[in-house]
DNA sequence: ACAAAAATTGATTTTCATTTTCAATAAAAA
DNA sequence: TTTTTATTGAAAATGAAAATCAATTTTTGT
């Protein structure tokens, strides 16, 4: 099932209905890059379709945030970001201070140890977040943009 | 050297002032649980010290942070939360996402993944975050608040 | 101690991202 | 097609954080 089924089964199953918006903008959303904000995404969005409207696309990210298409991310500039997340694992982000840039990793290690250290303290996980904020090696090398 | 002599040398050196709303303000951060919001911070303040505004606490607040004293914390309910950091070494948390619990740990194993993770993409680490949601063992017993 | 200079206070206003409202419109059901 | 129900989008509301500014307090200079 791809995406845009997945979205639709979803809006099915809870009564909500398919709409040409929901579908643009879930298309923009997968054509775009990562980590967009709603203002981002809705300003591409706007090139094409000048019709939809901010408050639209905002709804339309928390939908497909609810279906579990898209995964909120906050990297500290008072802008929630959104990443697609249906089929990639779990990962973690670096964030370079200077210039912004994201970099997605994963480290099984550092989830083993996560587990640990809750299981120490009678925790059950349910999720995590892990950011690392530094400078990337473009900007340790005066390239950064 | 103590937290109030801390905080008073840092506002010599940047030439600021030391006043009374400061003193209190210092007192009451330390003497009142760790992660506390401003306005939280704000309401224990205006029990004993009706005369102290909003604003001033939230300077306060900033001012601890830039000289070292405070951390700024941010959770996810929207409100920015504030440590004491002067003493403690670096350290991240468990949440629960029933009762709001907040359990500090280290775990050096971590660090020490996160600083390969960063060098196989070239970062050099300046700050990190961990948190972890889940359920804590009071909650799961069906003992939480 | 007194006056002048400089910073702080706190009630209020502003900002800004996000969320809600509501009449008009579109989609789904009958 | 008609009825029902949800969606849209412009505008307004919300709420935490930050800024404003006249009055006040602290500090410095005499």
């Amino acid at each position: 099932m791809n995406y845009k089924d997945s979205f639709r089964e979803y809006l099915g199953k809870h009564g909500l209905k398919v709409t040409q918006q929901r579908e643009v903008i879930l298309d923009e959303f997968l054509a775009a890059g990562s980590h967009l904000s709603t203002e981002e995404l809705y300003r591409a969005i706007r090139e094409k379709n000048p019709h939809i409207g901010y408050a639209t696309v905002h709804r339309t990210l928390k939908l497909l945030a609810e279906s579990g298409l898209a995964a909120p991310r906050h990297f500290g500039d008072g802008h929630t970001r959104y990443e697609c997340s249906s089929e990639e694992q779990h990962h973690d982000h670096l964030i370079c201070t200077i210039c912004g840039a994201i970099v997605e990793f994963e480290n099984p290690g550092i989830e083993r140890l996560q587990e640990l250290v809750a299981a120490k303290h009678g925790f059950v996980i349910e999720q995590h977040r892990l950011e690392i904020y530094g400078r990337c090696a473009a900007c340790l090398a005066g390239k950064g943009k």
